[in-house]
DNA sequence: TGTACATCAGTGAACGCGCGTTCACTGATGTAC
DNA sequence: TGTACATCAGTGAACGCGCGTTCACTGATGTAC
C-alpha cells in the first residue's frame, strides 16, 4: 500500500525551503545564499542541486512559500480580532500594521520585506512576486467594506506595504508612530459615514 | 587668486557620483558594483579610492545624490502644476505617482526605488537612508492642506512610496491603474470638505 | 617665455575571498528472495 | 527472519568567476625660477 507521508527527501526539501523563505524575508533577494541555506539546514551544499535546478528555483519557492505562512498568520490573527468584533478591513489594516509584523520581518509578508527589488529580477522569480502582490491585492479587496470601489484595494496594499518599510527604516519611536498615523488613516477612510 | 571652480578631481568624483547615484536606484544596493560603476564614468576602477575610502562611502554619497536630484524634478514639476492651479498637496502626489515617475526610477525617488532594502544596510548606508526617509517624510507634511495632522506626513508618504513600488512590480495597465487609483484616494482624503 | 621639476589623477595588473555550480563518492535505506 | 544487492540522499573537494581592494607605475598638469 502506498504511503501519502512525505518521503525524507521531500522533508528535507521543505526544510530548505523554509529556511530559505525566512532569509529571503531578513536578508533580501541578496541574502539568500546557497551554502548558508543549506547550513542552516543542517546539510552541506553539495546536496543542494539534488533539490533545486538553481538558486533562481530555490528564490522561486521561497517567495511562495513566504507568502502562504505568512499569509496563514494573517488569516489567524484576523480571524481573533474578528471574533472580537471588529469588521474584516480594521482587522486586516490591524494585524498587518501592527508592531509585531513591523520587528518580526523575517515571518511576516514577503511583499512588505521585498517591493522595491521585485521589479530587477529575472523573469522566473519576477513572475513569482507578481503573483504575491496581486495575491495581496486580492486579500484588501476581499476584505473591503461593502461598497467601496474594489480598485482601491491596490492603492491601500500600496499604503500598507509603503508605511510598513518607512516604519522599519526609521525604527524605534518615530516608526512606531508612522505605523500608527496609517492605521488610524486607512480605517478612518474606509469607515463607513 | 584662488579659483572656486571645481578642479578636474572634484569634476570627476562628481561625475561618479552620478552614475552611481543612477546604477543604484536602477539596480538596487546590490547592483552597484565598483568597476561597472568607474566603467560608465569613463574611468578605471582602479582610481576608485583615490575618491571614496570605500563602495559603502559611494554608496552614502549616492543615496544623498540621488535624493537632492530627485527633489529637484519634484519641485520643478510641482511648481508648474501650481502655476496651473494645483494645491501643493495635489501637485505633489500628481508629480509622484505619475506615469513618468513609474517608469524613470532610474531618475527617481530613492526611497521609492530602494525602502524595502533600507532596513538591512550597514551603519553609513542605513543612515543616510534614513535621513532620505525623513526627508520625504518631512516634504509632504510641508504641503499637506493646513489643519491636517501632522502626523499624518508618515502615512501619507508610505501611501506614495507603497504604491509606486507595488505599480512597478505589477508593470503594464495594472501598475498604472494602481497608480491612478492611489492618486484618486490620497487626493479625496486630503481634500477639503 | 622657456625650461626643470614636483605634484597628482588615473592606469592596469594582481590579491584574496565568497559565490553558484559540478561531481565522484559514501553510507544509509529499502527491496528481492 | 536473514542475507545480498540496488537505490538514493547527502558529503566534501574542486571549479571558474566576479567582486572589493591594493599598489607600483605613468603621463599630464601646474609651479618655480
Amino acid at each position: 500500500m502506498m504511503s501519502n507521508a512525505p518521503s525524507r527527501k521531500e522533508l528535507t526539501h521543505d526544510r530548505i525551503v523554509d529556511v530559505a523563505a525566512r532569509a529571503l524575508r531578513r536578508n533580501g533577494y541578496a541574502g539568500v545564499g546557497v551554502a548558508e541555506v543549506m547550513k542552516e539546514a543542517g546539510l552541506t551544499h553539495g546536496g543542494f542541486y539534488a533539490h533545486f535546478a538553481s538558486r533562481d528555483a530555490l528564490l522561486v519557492e521561497a517567495i511562495q512559500r513566504a507568502g502562504r505562512d505568512s499569509a496563514a498568520v494573517v488569516a489567524e490573527r484576523m480571524a481573533r480580532r474578528q471574533a472580537d468584533g471588529a469588521s474584516p478591513f480594521v482587522a486586516l489594516v490591524d494585524v498587518y500594521l501592527s508592531d509585531e509584523h513591523l520587528s518580526a520581518a523575517e515571518f511576516g509578508c514577503p511583499v512588505a520585506a521585498l517591493a522595491s527589488e521585485m521589479p530587477r529580477q529575472s523573469d522566473d522569480v519576477g513572475e513569482a512576486a507578481r503573483l504575491r502582490v496581486a495575491a495581496l491585492v486580492d486579500r484588501v479587496r476581499r476584505t473591503l467594506p461593502e461598497g467601496t470601489d474594489p480598485a482601491q484595494a491596490g492603492a491601500a496594499a500600496g499604503a500598507m506595504v509603503g508605511a510598513m518599510q518607512l516604519a522599519r527604516t526609521l525604527g524605534g519611536k518615530a516608526g512606531k508612530a508612522l505605523l500608527a498615523a496609517a492605521r488610524q488613516q486607512l480605517i478612518s477612510q474606509h469607515s463607513v459615514g
